[in-house]
DNA sequence: TTCCGACAGTGGGGTCGCAAT
DNA sequence: ATTGCGACCCCACTATCGGAA
């Protein structure tokens, strides 16, 4: 197939915002990909879907600075452009980055102005179309002539969606396409995609998600949430491995896990849970440290600093598989494989308990909770709401310092607003930057706003006059080298804008000290 | 007919390894 | 030795479509 159809397609798809179009559109180029063969479905429904199959090639938004102009008539094909890809990726040591760049300028100047915006998506992966893997997955199940639940299942047994897609579409019935996708089940060693949690703004409101119509939730889990990776951990004797949320294999990196799981008791295990640094007391030691030990690939460089895995979740034991199984009778199977590394929890009807509990373990340094249904299935791939995580708020009135101009549906309205804390001595000390939590409303009155307030016009945006306050949430400080203060806000977003509030009552810089000093 | 679940988009800070400077 | 880029760890929130109720 020609890299011009999937092109074709995929601006046929950001054409319209209609998800039933969108299909359709997708639908029509699988169709015409299965008849080209599996080679042809696996790139083409990895393009489409928003993604190169190559995991890393080097190549990044800043190398398609420059490119040649595109050519006048199409001529690559689907398997031209994944090997030129699978090329780069295999690029490394002196002199790599020039050959990359060059690898890159001959592709993209074979390419037409189309074809060189899909390839531009799929090396940044922003391909912007409106339909990423979900609704791919929809209209792998209507070419086939499936149930979209058969093909999501599978995709989400399989942690994949290519290999799903390429069984699917050359099954020659929708019997046989059936018969090819109940053929993915969870396996050892073949990571799931996890399940995801929904968020709440305090533990009342989570159970009141929970409750069925009228009827209070009932009995619920109350885990802790800890600050650390998603990881889900395969054994099988002693063959563990290691994989985080996006299914990256990091068994190399982290043998203080793997030795950790060849302790447990049962043999063949799938386990979910998080791992973090712990200080000697066991209190969990800043994201930072935890990210810095999970990233450094050479465990001997990593120093005395070591990984502690906790489970909240098993999938598989020695033969039995529990993605089905109710969250009660997972969590009976995993205290009896997983001791002593087990998170912590409580089991109540009681909101008041599930609000202690929450208390008590922010109290000991922990991120928060997630209150999950006790009934509820593993729903794997999915962000249901069967499980909700609550965490602490923290809130400021900071002071807009500038604003960047915003990109996509955001173009041309001032969007990334940049934050400071008043100086007492004078000035503002920015904190970081935010674009959540604004509405289009919002959107509309903070341009007009900004521009108003403009000290000078940049090619990213505007420097305003330190005038306007705004509330903002955050989850934390952390340590930073980027910003003058040393600290940084983490997860910022908007609440609101407070024209109650001159800049000269803005929270100061020392409050924010004394509030990262716990 | 209205409601709401699921998606995609719009970006944030920090960490590492690697190649170029 | 330092710098910049790419990849990936943690993410929150809003608008929208279309099926569920």
């Amino acid at each position: 197939m020609l890299l011009a159809d999937v092109a074709a397609a995929s601006t046929a798809v950001a054409a319209t915002r209609s998800r039933l179009a969108k299909r359709a559109v997708l639908v029509d180029v699988l169709r015409r990909a299965a008849a080209d063969g599996p080679q042809d479905v696996a790139i083409v429904s990895r393009y489409l879907g928003g993604e190169l199959r190559q995991r890393r090639t080097g190549l990044g938004w800043r190398s398609l600075t420059s490119l040649p102009e595109p050519a006048d008539t199409p001529s690559l094909t689907a398997a031209d452009v994944d090997a030129a890809f699978a090329a780069m990726a295999e690029l490394a040591g002196p002199g790599s980055a020039g050959a990359r760049t060059a690898a890159a300028a001959e592709l993209f100047g074979a390419a037409t102005q189309d074809e060189q915006r899909l390839l531009r998506g799929l090396v940044t992966g922003e391909l912007r179309q409106g339909a990423l893997d979900a609704l791919l997955l929809d209209a792998v199940a209507e070419a086939a002539g499936v149930p979209a639940g058969a093909v999501r299942r599978a995709a989400m047994l399989a942690g994949e969606t290519e290999a799903v897609a390429v069984a699917a579409l050359a099954a020659p019935t929708p019997e046989a396409a059936t018969e090819a996708l109940d053929a993915f089940t969870l396996t050892v060693g073949r990571p799931v995609r996890p399940m995801l949690a929904q968020s709440a703004p305090d533990v009342a409101t989570a159970l009141a998600g929970l409750a069925q119509g009228d009827a209070p939730a009932g009995e619920v889990v109350v885990d802790t949430k800890l600050d650390g990776i998603r990881i889900q951990v395969h054994r099988d004797g002693d063959d563990v491995r290691v994989y985080t949320r996006s299914l990256d294999d990091i068994t190399a990196r982290v043998p203080e896990i793997v030795a950790a799981v060849r302790l447990l008791p049962a043999q063949r295990l799938v386990l979910d849970g998080e791992a973090l640094t712990l200080d000697d007391a066991g209190r969990p030691r800043p994201f930072q440290e935890t990210a810095s030990r999970s990233a450094t690939r050479d465990a001997e460089l990593a120093g005395s600093a070591s990984l502690t895995p906790f489970f909240f979740d098993v999938l598989h034991v020695d033969g039995r598989d529990l993605l089905d199984a109710p969250l009660r009778e997972r969590l009976a199977v995993l205290d009896q494989v997983a001791a002593p590394h087990v998170v912590d929890r409580v089991v109540t009807a009681d909101p008041a308990v599930a609000a202690e509990h929450f208390r008590a373990v922010v109290a000991a340094g922990q991120e928060g909770v997630v209150v999950k249904a006790y009934d509820a299935p593993y729903e794997a791939g999915r962000r249901g709401a069967a499980w909700v995580k609550v965490k602490p708020r923290h809130t400021l009135d900071l002071v807009v310092l500038a604003v960047e101009w915003g990109s996509g549906r955001r173009a041309g309205t001032l969007s990334n607003i940049h934050l400071g804390a008043r100086d007492p001595a004078g000035g503002f000390v920015m904190l970081g930057k935010t674009f959540k939590g604004m509405t289009d409303e919002m959107l509309a009155w903070q341009t007009e706003r900004f521009l108003a307030l403009a000290q000078s016009r940049e090619p990213w945006g505007v420097v305003v006059r330190p005038e306007q306050v705004v509330e903002i949430a955050f989850d934390g400080l952390q340590r930073s080298t980027r910003y003058p203060g040393g600290l940084a806000l983490r997860f910022a977003r908007v609440l609101r804008y407070r024209d109650d509030k001159p800049a000269s009552e803005a929270d100061t810089i020392d409050a924010v000290r004394a509030l990262a000093a716990g």
